[in-house]
DNA sequence: ATTATCTATAGATCTATAGATAATGC
DNA sequence: ATTATCTATAGATCTATAGATAATGC
């Protein structure tokens, strides 16, 4: 029954893995210990051997899913060069973005929920919107910025409440042209303060 | 224990908009039929005397509270006259209606596990979304369109998502930015596609 | 007589804990 | 010997139902 120390800590990782996805797909109260421990395999009687609660679990998921987006930002910046700003827009704004929920932006899937949350949740998620407003600003001004800029924090609002809406209707069409509608708001229109330099 | 059929048609309307705060505040799994009973001031045993399920209520407090949403929006948006677009912008992107969460936007408040569920809840915020787009564009036109324009879909992303991350984060300073930001790229800036008339 | 609401409870589920088990690691 | 994981379960909570109760409405 015991495994080894190195399958122990990477057991531990794809419970923390899987919650990060689960919770974003069912949101945080739509999924029980049971189903987060057997999506790594385990039963639920060892979770708190592993965490010391569900709470706890929920932000050292989200910290860790928050950086790993905020990488990925960074890195399809970086391969965009001056396309930075309009890559990430359209990547975000995809259809595919929208359908893909339990791989997708944390703020659109969770935000109100951690909103209702207090304390480490939401310090959590406050650093997470740190990491991509910079990412976000420095495809926009071309270098970094000392803090969040008005034309990232704009676009970011835009991208994530596009993804919210596309995702809330029904009508597949309507749900298109929202992310569209917005996608075209952030590039075809020249962004307000992103017009500094 | 029994009342008249007046009161408990009124009685059903207090457990229906109770719910709609209740629902906003928590979630819908935040509340159980026991604290929405209370709230009226009855117990939980009549409740399926009244609706057919939770999911039941769900969908006719969204109903009831997205078009009273809607009706307010129009009220204002009348009132205001010629500057209805930024009046609307500047009372939803307020620290007063990040701070309201009850009685705010349903949107915002509840997009993503709306997102979550199927069948008459999201219909009923389709139904909400087409409202508030309908308002919304005539006050950025000057007259009712035929289907929602690209500039109301932009500019209601925009609103919803920086209300959301305004509520995301315990920074206030912050928190405030991010309205003030995303009221500034609707207000300042010329429109994307608002400017066709 | 009808029925809106109440008390009581069934059955499911969820977080958390206790103690057993068996493989690791010294 | 230590410990990661397992089985089993306590205690709370949640949706839904059953049957009793007492006031309305004919």
């Amino acid at each position: 029954m015991k495994v080894s120390r190195a399958q122990a800590e990477e057991n531990r990782r794809t419970v923390v893995d899987a919650a990060g996805r689960l919770f974003r797909e069912h949101g945080f109260d739509g999924v029980g210990l049971n189903e987060l421990m057997r999506a790594a395999g385990l039963t639920h009687g060892g979770f708190y051997k592993q965490f010391k609660s569900k709470q706890d679990l929920a932000v050292e998921a989200c910290d860790s899913l928050l950086a790993g987006s905020a990488e990925r930002w960074q890195r399809v910046a970086t391969q965009a060069g001056g396309e930075a700003f309009p890559v990430l827009v359209r990547r975000y704004l995809s259809a595919a973005h929208r359908d893909r929920r339990a791989d997708g932006c944390a703020f659109a899937a969770l935000g109100p929920d951690v909103a209702r949350q207090d304390g480490g949740l939401r310090r959590s998620f406050e650093a997470g919107l740190g990491a991509h407003l910079a990412v976000l600003d420095e495809t926009m001004h071309g270098a970094p910025q000392p803090a969040p800029s008005n034309g990232a924090l704009a676009a970011l609002s835009t991208m994530v409440g596009a993804l919210l809406l596309s995702r809330m209707v029904e009508d597949d069409t309507l749900s298109r042209r929202i992310l569209d509608a917005a996608a075209g708001a952030l590039l075809d229109a020249p962004a307000s303060t992103a017009s500094s330099t």
